[in-house]
DNA sequence: ATAGGGTTAG
């Protein structure tokens, strides 16, 4: 909108209806009326642009602002974080009025507040000639809000001296409080505590509860339900501090009796004593007892309020019921962006990724508020879809948005490192201050799974430098790496270590892996000791690492001791029969093997198709076994072709997962048209010579294909790169980084 | 005019 000049013909007429038939006055409109009722309705649209052109107008025609004009104005800016048009506009105050602004210097100093400047809102306050409790209070609850309580404390002390009506003012103490309770300074809570008592407030319901609510959430509970018990009355505020407190002292139990007994005193139940029990009952998952609050919540029609209704999603997914989830989701009547992150992470939680993804995109379009949740549960999702497009366009939009944490941090890590770019992983990893935990994790997990055992151990080891502790995914992510190099010895040690040396406590999960080391190292008999000697029950791992191990080192002996005990877990794992029926035919005992294969089909179990799939300039391209549908099909074949003259000895090839499913081992000969070879020549045809190729594959890689891969590094001089279900092969110059040990 | 509570993730 320009507005070429002041006319007030061109105030749409609604504008001016506003301000006389309230008035019983005659329609005598002072000057300037309509042109600052306008003013204030394009600062109430957020409309600063046009405010600032409709200033220059006014200015021009001589029209002053009014303190109310003012007042909104300032009062947009804050809530916009405009901080360039909230110093114009007090600029331009400062400029037209020259009377002393008194009350309309705290929305001044309130919106430099919010806009995130303490210089300039210190500024404004050392100046002011009249501060009252208000301007104490905002510029107060500025600091404590930073974090930076010594200053918030010495405005405290200074303010002792030249305000009188502290006594009636509790603002001042909850305004004090509050940031205590998110840095949980429990001392300084307690001398505030002490000058509450003091100044006679000590009865006061608002301080108490923010009192009580200090206690509790800096987890000094005693303290907490001392002040909570001796209160008279308690509203619905004092009783959700305290279960929020029990909850985060993991005292579950605590914070329902204490439900139970709010609801037995008839206390008032709101929309956000639900969010906290909700949480609580997912917490102790008792499904019956949150089924009962969530049919209360109906009873009073607060199910539809987003913040009952947001945290029974997050209920139901938990006990994954993702349909109870979602009907609790569609009552919600105005979802926030925390009610999009709990079903865009809940259908993550279900394998739901593309649905993820979908509401993502969906979200984005419509120009919803977006959160640091969101983007965590989309890398997530990247992750698992090995969407690395996707994946860094979230990322790059998460940081212009500010949304990147700790969280998004770690789980970019993942995806990175998923989608095959272990060496933006390391990126993102080196770009952070101080990891933590679950990021140096990340990281050992991906060199762990990318086959550089080096490099992950070396990082264990730094992490230990650094000081932080490992926890027990830091094992998996560690002994995954010995399994993937033939660390034998140094697996053991780290699993014997982990109890006594880290303080952290053997999982099956980690017994498996070392199962899994000794059966790739051909150590069968140790493999199957530490099985039957390990504290816990087998579990389906257990056999399949055994089993792998006896089929890579020929041992059907084991392997049926394996396989038997693997049938009774899983029976309808197609791995276990196809592996068992290569294993006896590769020894020659073909009855053997056809009892597997008939097993098979009596249980009328199907393989699941394999597929590759290889991204060229943003597109995916798709290949199952002896797929033609590709528009280069023709091409893909004759340079297969070209590759595979070396590969006359393909006739003792075994059934491989991906030729079982379409039938018979009488396809010997066509090893050639296995899905992922097909993805790497349509890679090596269309992409430049000097590019790496990046290949996916659903299932394992099988041994010629392998071999295959590292031939046509040699001769091409390419690098590849295959993930199989399991981890990921880098070829170059006819080497693999598995060490032909997977 | 200033002030109190909750739910989501690696």
């Amino acid at each position: 909108m320009t507005l070429k000049s002041l006319s007030f013909d061109q105030i749409p007429s609604w504008v001016s209806l506003k301000c006389s038939p309230s008035s019983r006055k005659a329609p005598q409109i002072q000057p300037g009326h309509v042109a600052n009722v306008h003013l204030v309705s394009l600062s109430k649209q957020g409309k600063l642009r046009e405010v600032d052109e409709f200033l220059k107008h006014m200015d021009e025609a001589g029209i002053s602002v009014s303190p109310r004009s003012y007042k909104t104005l300032f009062e947009t800016c804050g809530r916009l974080q405009a901080l360039s048009d909230g110093k114009s506009i007090h600029d331009h105050l400062r400029r037209t009025v020259k009377e002393p602004t008194g009350l309309l210097d705290n929305y001044v100093l309130r919106m430099y507040c919010d806009c995130g400047s303490l210089v300039d809102a210190r500024k404004v306050f050392e100046e002011m000639l009249e501060r009252n409790v208000v301007s104490w209070v905002i510029i107060m609850s500025a600091y404590a809000e930073e974090g930076i309580l010594d200053e918030a404390i010495r405005l405290f002390s200074r303010m002792q001296g030249s305000v009188t009506e502290i006594r009636s003012s509790p603002s001042i103490y909850i305004t004090l409080l509050r940031p205590l309770t998110k840095f949980s300074f429990l001392e300084l809570g307690k001398q505030i505590h002490s000058h509450v008592i003091r100044n006679g407030l000590g009865s006061n319901a608002l301080v108490g509860t923010a009192i009580a609510n200090m206690y509790a959430k800096c987890g000094w509970l005693e303290g907490a339900e001392l002040v909570f018990d001796r209160m008279p009355e308690k509203n619905a505020v004092a009783w959700t501090g305290m279960m929020v407190g029990y909850t985060q002292a993991e005292k579950l139990d605590n914070a329902l009796g204490l439900f139970v007994k709010m609801v037995n005193q008839g206390i008032e139940m709101d929309e956000f004593v639900f969010s906290i029990i909700l949480k609580v009952c997912g917490g102790l998952e008792d499904l019956n007892v949150g089924r009962q609050i969530h049919g209360c919540s109906v009873k009073l029609g607060l199910d539809s309020d987003v913040s009952v209704g947001t945290p029974l999603v997050d209920f139901y997914v938990k006990f994954g019921n993702f349909t109870s989830a979602c009907r609790a989701f569609e009552r919600i009547s105005e979802p926030n962006d925390v009610s999009w992150s709990c079903i865009i992470s809940g259908n993550c939680q279900i394998g739901e990724f593309e649905e993820s993804v979908k509401i993502f995109k969906n979200l984005k379009s419509k120009g919803v508020v977006l959160n640091s949740f969101i983007y965590t549960s989309i890398f997530q999702a990247c992750a698992a879809l090995s969407d690395l497009n996707l994946g860094a366009q979230a990322h790059a939009d998460a940081i212009k948005r500010g949304l990147v944490n700790v969280y998004g941090e770690s789980a970019m890590i993942t995806m990175y490192s998923r989608c095959g770019r272990l060496d933006y992983a390391y990126r993102a990893f080196a770009s952070l201050d101080r990891p933590d935990t679950v990021a140096w994790t990340a990281i050992i997990c991906g060199y762990a799974c990318h086959g550089n055992a080096t490099e992950a151990l070396s990082f264990f080891n730094r992490m230990q430098d650094c000081g932080v502790r490992p926890n027990a995914v830091t094992f998996i992510g560690v002994l995954t790496a010995c399994s993937h190099s033939g660390l034998v010895r140094e697996g053991k040690q780290y699993l014997d270590s982990m109890r006594g040396e880290y303080g952290v406590v053997p999982t099956v999960d980690h017994y498996d892996c070392v199962v899994d080391i000794y059966s790739r190292a051909g150590l069968l008999e140790e493999a199957l000791e530490l099985i039957k000697s390990m504290p816990f029950e087998p579990d389906v791992m257990s056999w399949k690492s055994l089993l792998g191990g006896c089929w890579t080192h020929q041992n059907p002996e084991l392997g049926k001791i394996a396989a038997k005990n693997l049938l009774q877990l899983e029976p309808d794992d197609t791995a276990t029969y196809i592996v068992m029926f290569n294993l006896y035919a590769s020894c020659g005992k073909w009855e053997e093997a056809a009892h597997f294969r008939r097993m098979m089909a009596e249980r009328n179990l199907r393989k699941e198709i394999g597929c590759s799939w290889v991204t060229v300039k943003g597109r995916l391209h798709r290949f199952t076994v002896g797929d033609r549908h590709h528009p280069l099909a023709e091409q893909i074949y004759s340079t297969l072709r070209e590759l595979t003259t070396s590969y006359e000895n393909a006739d003792n090839a075994l059934l491989t997962d991906e030729d079982v499913w379409c039938g018979l081992p009488e396809r010997k000969e066509q090893l050639l048209d296995h899905s992922e070879r097909l993805a790497i020549a349509f890679g090596l045809i269309s992409t430049p010579s000097n590019a790496p190729i990046l290949v996916f594959k659903n299932l394992r890689a099988c041994k010629d294909c392998h071999d295959f891969a590292k031939q046509v590094s040699r001769v091409t001089g390419r690098e590849i790169v295959v993930r199989d279900s399991n981890r990921f092969h880098h070829f170059r110059l006819g080497e693999c980084s598995c060490n032909d040990y997977w």
